[in-house]
DNA sequence: TATGAATGAGTCTTCATTCAT
DNA sequence: GATGAATGAAGACTCATTCAT
């Protein structure tokens, strides 16, 4: 008596039985976008991926992008799990070593997020909504930058770093690694590009100031 | 003897009337660039916009994606040669308003190139034509990074910066101000934004080692 | 449950719904054949014949043209089963007879066929894809000259025939009902046509050769 | 002060200059039409191949077809004219001979109206106006048929043919060698088709009778 | 008169969205 | 609720014809 469940949830046991639908439409939508951008995913690349009728995507949300948009949270919010997880803490190891790790863990994020946002980017509309989404949610931006604050400011703390401006360092090392992950996108060879990381963390470091010796071109 | 012009260039005297419309047409599709991305430009637009008939494009161009690199490569140049002008030699005024200078140039560059890359990634053959197109004109991304290396390396020379990691040193500068042109885009105002740039360059001069006093981690 | 059917196929109860208005729109081209060659044919001629919106048939047909190839193939198949009815065999009633019935049904095919033909011929790679599938199919070319070359040889050896060339007198006969259909074609009346069948089947039986007696125009 | 010549008939000098680009353009249209059909010949494909600007052909024919139609009438009369040539006369040589060349030229009349034909069978408004003209002109199908029958004719007053029926002894000739035109067209090879042209000649003389014997099946 | 650029209706095809069943 | 066929508004591109020069 219940209304007919679709085939392709019928296994889903243990889920609401009216948003299992909604959900693997939104865990399919992932899965594609993680293939291609936004705008070449149709509607009926959706439905024929999650061996589902074209037409149900409506019954459960609005139209095509607000199920775009659902996934595109759902995604993110994978993507920075997976960041989250296994960041040292101030005080272990060398600070060197651990900006190393922290750069190295920002250089995957960027690598898979980045063609996600830059699909997102030709879709203004859409874009829109997926930044009021994330602010909303319990994740914004500042989950991926705050980590990154925070360790530097209890180094700081600990007095393994110089009291610089933390808001000006964590842009230095997001955006070094924003760099190198275009690269990647622009066809270099992800070790390639890995190598460059101790360098851009040692000279972060150590700054590009005079030496101290204050001896013209002492290096050169 | 001469066919008649369109009504759009009539106006565009001292062109050569040969080729006045072709030009017109690219600079209406850099206008329309401008304000959204590639795959959002119909050739009906450009035509609209251009005060022409929807046909005429054909007659200078190969197809759509033909008259849209030529009007991407324009605008490309345009954002180039802006970027070019008044950047500071070494040896003068000092190296952090140089940097900050150069920061500047950086930040504006982003802001405007960005919108039309990311449009331009998710169409990819277009992306491809516009690569091969931008090293076949006698100006290739080279053009952006060169003038960084080669000012830091002057510098260097002449003893008023370390001697310091200079490819890694332009990937943070550059890879920050990137970061900075996306949060623009992202919604956060111009203004703001800029008044970061001094303390990144200060951070990226000084680094973020301890400090030379030498109090606990003293090390490094 | 099942999805709404198109308003022009209401009617058509008992065929498989799913397959209703593929159906529709191949018997709907099939008809446009009749009145116009392939290239006058648009999709919009036929979604407006079929009282169908303008999109429908690629849910049906990969493009265009393989709507049409359908169509052909199946008109092709009507004109062939009208020819192989009610053909003599040898034996029956007088040769001379059974020729002129040979002759009229292929007057009558060429009549139906060489329109669709001739368009055809200026359709390339429709030709090719028409004729691939009509020797996929189980009706090739030789349906129409293997039951006049069968019945030919049947009546030479019950003696009804010389031993004549059997290949060059279906040519003959062939290309003579195909001039007519051609004449037909160019405005002739059917009628005028068809009433110079007998004399070209006795010219045929009996050949152009010098009378028996030899005497100057003496014979007949 | 005359008015400009177009560069392109600069040299065709002795004709009338106001004709003179006139019959350039019906030269080039039909050099195409011997390439290609007639619908797939661009008003712009003529004006490149006669090197001459899009719009002249506006002067002198009133529309596209127009044009066309003098072209098509033209390359007709080539056709013809190399048809009538060095047609043997009855009398000379045998009969059997003469009709073997009269086919063979009927072939390859065929193989070069053919094509033409069956462009013009696509574009109808064209066909009936070429048909009015070849009717107009002093050169219709009789110019082609007369040649055969008057042969015939001829023959059969010197006794070296039986009186058959001419118009269906033409008609059988004429047709025979359309349909090997056409299986040329199909993609036989021309020396193959030509080899059965005697076969043809002999079976059309000789007729498909029973043999004067009577015996059944004396040949098989 | 010749030029050839400009015009714009018309072609095939895609795809988000609706809705009868 | 689920189905998936039907809808129809775009979109890129072609080409006969016009007309200012």
């Amino acid at each position: 008596m219940s209304p007919r469940r679709a085939r392709a949830v019928a296994s889903r046991l243990g889920d609401d039985p009216a948003t299992a639908l909604r959900e693997h439409l939104i865990d399919t939508a992932e899965r594609l976008l993680a293939e291609r951008h936004v705008s070449a995913i149709t509607t009926r690349d959706i439905a024929r991926a999650a061996e589902v009728s074209d037409g149900v995507l409506y019954n459960y949300f609005a139209d095509k992008n607000d199920l775009l948009l659902s996934a595109l949270v759902r995604r993110y919010g994978g993507v920075l799990a997976r960041f989250g997880a296994g960041l040292p803490r101030p005080g272990t190891a060398t600070v060197e070593e651990n900006l190393h790790t922290y750069a190295r863990a920002l250089l995957d994020l960027h690598a898979h997020a980045l063609p996600i946002a830059a699909g997102l980017l030709t879709e203004l509309p859409l874009l829109h909504r997926f930044i009021d989404a994330i602010h909303r949610e319990p994740f914004g931006p500042h989950l991926i930058l705050e980590p990154i604050a925070d360790y530097l400011t209890g180094e700081e703390r600990l007095g393994r770093l110089a009291a610089a401006d933390v808001e000006a360092a964590t842009t230095l090392l997001f955006g070094a690694t924003i760099m190198l992950a275009l690269s990647i996108l622009m066809g270099r060879s992800p070790e390639d590009v890995a190598q460059q990381l101790p360098s851009i963390v040692r000279t972060l470091l150590r700054g590009l100031g005079p030496s101290p010796a204050g001896q013209p071109g002492a290096g050169a």
